[in-house]
Formats: structure tokens, C-alpha cells, sequence
RNA sequence: GGGCCGGUAGCUCAGCGGUAGAGCAACGGACUUUUAAUCCGCAGGUCGAGGGUUCGAUCCCCUCCCGGCUCACCA
């Protein structure tokens, strides 16, 4: 690995530790206090006299004044100015601080809390030592690591730098705490079901393929925990659910990323219409836990959690937007014909009708979808694992969530009829056979487990990553996944 | 995949045919109450990669790599 010159410093300074008898990444360390700890007993603790030890990294500049010194360090729970005076450090530890310390190292200090003449807390030091040296130098002290690549490249860097990365991971796992909470007080039990799968289904996505050695078999990584889950419901369970991650074969962009983190839960004796309160109830509990209110800023836009969401059918929230009735306009040719007519531009020609109706749907109706809204009722060929509508077959008892035009949440009242589920599958062998690499499988097992008996079910599909991106604010799912895909840096 | 923008010192950025620049960080020095410390001094570069044009290319042209935005594809 070939040292740039501040690397080069930086390791020279940790021979002379070295040089000296010193360990430069000792075993452990004799820590008594975290610095919050500190802090929320200065007072006491200042007044007493009382000696502690505290570690963390050396950040920002380090003051160095002749004799006198000042530096701030940071552990996982907040950060703490050090204060060191060569007259009670001594020479030698004095000298260490100023020539062999660097911004970045960690480092134990032992000393007593002190307040300075300008009023900052701080550890007035007596003893310190290094717990391990950093060879790579920080980032610009004002600027920090702004490079969108960079940040994201060298993640534990932008964490050490920016304070409030850190706090979105923190957000990130509430949020996924406070939801498995949510639906275990509900009686939902979680389950683990296998991401490497012989057969891939339940989205219409392309996957990734892998292999089995041994057994010479090639598997594909999960698109979606559906028909596992399911299989669960066949199985005896009321309410399964599982939170985990999803691999697509698809696009990368600001809402898709390869691997993604799913929640699906599924409710026997249940249907869309409980599955439409389960997913207002989650969203709003959620978000009152983590930003204390059902209301949420995204991207200059206020949502509203609170009420219950605008409920729209897909049919008439087409009609109103276009013009364009899908129950009159039921062929592709037709739908097209309508498109035309109605004068709609940017719009492509799709291979279905199915296709087409999301198209439209995508691009007229979609992005005005700010508040919180259900959108009902989807065309049975977009919705292969749906019960279709009584009274209308064409359509099924689906909805999807949408807020601030995303798309965050799935669900239906499920397909239990495992002689229609067999036509659905075969039709998705046409469309597979006609050039559409996203339909499912035939998925002979699934249609077996169906023939037991499956109970009237409703399931729910919510995207993890989106909901956190509503809850903090962020533009883009790689901000909000810790490594997000990015291509490997080649020689050039 | 298309369009637009970008990649220059550890970091943040200027420069855009004529010896490669600044700020911060670093390094050497002064300094016992700093908070972006200050002052003096000194270093630091395959200018994303390869090819071409030119007396001369970080700069112009071509190809490629990596990224950002956007459109398309896609949940």
C-alpha cells in the first residue's frame, strides 16, 4: 500500500511509540465514565475533585500554546474538551500530546473535570495515553467529507465526521424497533423464511441467480418473502411477519437500491380492508414515536400521519386525472387508442395492457400524491397473488400506500383459491414466454401448500428504507442504508 | 441505456493552450485559558485513465473508468 505523505508522518509517529516500549494499540483500556456520563455529573463531580477516566477520538483542532494545550475528544455518547497544562502533565506526556497525537487517534485521558475561565466543561488532564493510532489523516475541519461518493464509499469516515449520519442510523433502528414492537403487541409472530430460493416469486421483479456447489443447483436470492410467508399462514400461524432484505436485479436510482429491506406481514381471518388500518395505524405509531408528532416535514412538504388516509380507487383516480375510463378501455389497443385521444404526452407504448394502466398511473396520478394515500382495486394482471373484487373479477382487492409520491406500502386481501392461483401462474408463464422477465414462476409447491386450505388472509408489504427516508428527511435510500451499492473502483 | 454536469494536494475548491494555485489539515518555530486560537516559516500533485491535435495539453478532440442530477426501464 503505497503512504502518502501524511500517512508516512503519521506512521513514523507510531515507531516512536514503539520505539519508546509504548504499545501504540493496547489491548484495553481502564475507562470508568462515558463522557455523557461526565457531563451530566460535572457539577458534582467538578467540585468534588473526583478522578476519572475517559476515552474517545481526538476531533477538530488541537490547541497547542507552549505550555498549554486544549483539544476536544469524542466517544458514542458526546464529546468533551480536554485541558492540559505541561506543568501537571510533565514534560514527557506533555511533548507526547504535541508531537506523536494527532487528530483522529484515540486516546484515554485521566484527570478531574474542570471548568475553564471562557465556561467549558472539561477534563483537566493528569494522565494520558494512546489507545490507537490513526494513520490516515481527517477530512477538512470546516468543510468535512462532502463528496457524495466519498461519504459513501468510506461510510465509517462520514459517520466520524458528520454527527448527524450518525443520528439517522439511530433514527433507522428505532424505527425498525418501534415496528417490531408495533406488531408484536398485535400478536404478529416473526419468522425467518430462506433467501436462497430454488424458485423466486412474489413481486414481479428480476433476480439475482447463484449457485450451489455440492448440490449443482442454481438458486436465486430472494425478490420477496411472500410465498413463504404464506406457507406459514397455510401452516397455522394467525400473523407471521419477517423485517429483511430483498434482492432486485434492477435500475439503481434514488429509490432503488439492489438489496433493500422489506417488512411483509400476513393476518389470517383478515383482509385488504384490515390491512388498510394496520398500515395507517403502523405509519402514524411510528412516527409519533420517533419524531414525537404525526406530523412530518419531507423534502419541504408537511404530511399528515394523523387521520386516515385519502382512500382512492386506481380505476377513478384515473378517470379524474386523464379522462381515460380502464373499464370501458380493457384491451392494450384500446387503452392506447384512449391515451391518444386523451391527448397525454410522455407516455410509452407498453407490451400490456397491465403495463400501460401503470404507466399511466405512474405518471399522471403518482407524483400528486403528497398526503398520505391509499390507492384501491388494482387490474388482476398486475395483481397475480391478489383475490379478485366479487363483484368486479377484472379487478382485486388490492392497495398500495403511497406519501410524497412514493410508493411505501403493498398489500392485499391474498389469493387463497389455489385453482385460480394455478391460472394466474400459468399466465405469468405466458407473459414470461412473451418476453417479460419479470413474471413469476410457477410455483408448484406454493400451489400445494394452497390445497390444504389456506384461511381468508390479508398481507402487507412496506419498504423499510422509503419510510425511513419519510421519517428523516432524506432525498436518496443510499442515504439511508449504511453501505449502499456502488460500483467497484477500478484501476482507472 | 439517453441527456446535462463533474473527477485538480489528505479534505474543500479555484485555474481551462505557455513552469500547478488557495484555504484548512500537516511539518518546523514562538506562545500558560483556547473555542475556526494567533503569528512567522516550510513542504505537499501521474490535474480520473489511455490515445490524438499542437513547438507545447490540467485546459482542445476521441475512447474508456467513476460519480451527481435527470429522463427511460423498474416497485
Amino acid at each position: 500500500m503505497e503512504l502518502n505523505e501524511l500517512q508516512t508522518q503519521r506512521l513514523t509517529k507510531l515507531e516512536r511509540f514503539r520505539d519508546r516500549g509504548i504499545d501504540p494499540f493496547p489491548p484495553r483500556c481502564s475507562r470508568t465514565h462515558t463522557i455523557a456520563r461526565a457531563l451530566a455529573e460535572f457539577d458534582a463531580w467538578s467540585e468534588a475533585g473526583t478522578p476519572i477516566t475517559l476515552a474517545g477520538r481526538i476531533v477538530g483542532a488541537r490547541r497547542v500554546m507552549g505550555k498549554l494545550a486544549f483539544a476536544h475528544i469524542t466517544d458514542g455518547s458526546g464529546h468533551i474538551q480536554l485541558w492540559l497544562s505541561k506543568q501537571e502533565l510533565g514534560d514527557e506526556l506533555f511533548t507526547c500530546f504535541r508531537e506523536d497525537l494527532d487528530t483522529f487517534d484515540i486516546v484515554e485521558v485521566h484527570g478531574t473535570l474542570r471548568l475553564t475561565q471562557r465556561g467549558e466543561p472539561s477534563v483537566f488532564v493528569r494522565g494520558l495515553s494512546l489507545l490507537a493510532k490513526a494513520l490516515n489523516p481527517p477530512p477538512e475541519k470546516w468543510e468535512g467529507l462532502k463528496d457524495v461518493e466519498e461519504r459513501q464509499r468510506q461510510r465509517y469516515l462520514d459517520l466520524i465526521v458528520n454527527e448527524e449520519r450518525r443520528e439517522i442510523f439511530r433514527q433507522r433502528a428505532a424505527i425498525i424497533a418501534a415496528m417490531r414492537r408495533f406488531l408484536d403487541e398485535r400478536g404478529f409472530i416473526e419468522v425467518e423464511t430462506p433467501v436462497l430460493q430454488p424458485i423466486y416469486g412474489g413481486a414481479a421483479a428480476s433476480p439475482f441467480i447463484t449457485h450451489h456447489h455440492q448440490l449443482d443447483q442454481d438458486l436465486y436470492l430472494r425478490v420477496a418473502t411472500e410465498l413463504y410467508l404464506k406457507r406459514l399462514i397455510v401452516g397455522g400461524f394467525e400473523g407471521v411477519y419477517e423485517i429483511g432484505k430483498n434482492f432486485r436485479n434492477e435500475g439503481v436510482d434514488r429509490l432503488h437500491n439492489p438489496e433493500f429491506t422489506a417488512m411483509e406481514c400476513y393476518q389470517a381471518y383478515a383482509d385488504y380492508t384490515d390491512m388498510m388500518r394496520l398500515t395507517e395505524q403502523m405509519i402514524r405509531t411510528i412516527a409519533l414515536e420517533i419524531t414525537g408528532s404525526t406530523t412530518i416535514i419531507y423534502q419541504g412538504h408537511q404530511i399528515d400521519t394523523g387521520p386516515d388516509w385519502t382512500r382512492l380507487s386506481l380505476v377513478g383516480a384515473i378517470r379524474d386525472q386523464t379522462g381515460i375510463d380502464l373499464m370501458e378501455a380493457t384491451t392494450l389497443d384500446a387503452l392506447w387508442e384512449a391515451i391518444q385521444a386523451a391527448g397525454l404526452k410522455g407516455l410509452e407504448r407498453k407490451p400490456t395492457w397491465g403495463k400501460q394502466v401503470d404507466e399511466v398511473f405512474s405518471t399522471c396520478v403518482q407524483p400528486s400524491l403528497i398526503q398520505p394515500t391509499l390507492v384501491l382495486d388494482y387490474p388482476v394482471e398486475l395483481s397475480p397473488l391478489a383475490k379478485r373484487k366479487p363483484d368486479m373479477p377484472a379487478l382485486t382487492e388490492r392497495f398500495e400506500g403511497f406519501i410524497a409520491g412514493m410508493e411505501v406500502a403493498n398489500a392485499f386481501t391474498e389469493l387463497n383459491d389455489p385453482l385460480d392461483q394455478e391460472q394466474r401462474f400459468l399466465e405469468q408463464g405466458r407473459a414470461f414466454a412473451s418476453g417479460d422477465d419479470e413474471a413469476h414462476q410457477m410455483d408448484l409447491d406454493f400451489l400445494n401448500a394452497l390445497r390444504y386450505g389456506m384461511p381468508p388472509t390479508g398481507g402487507m408489504g412496506l419498504g423499510v428504507d422509503r419510510l425511513v427516508m419519510l421519517l428523516t428527511d432524506q432525498a436518496t435510500i443510499r442515504e439511508v442504508m449504511l453501505f449502499p451499492h456502488l460500483r467497484s473502483r477500478g484501476s482507472g
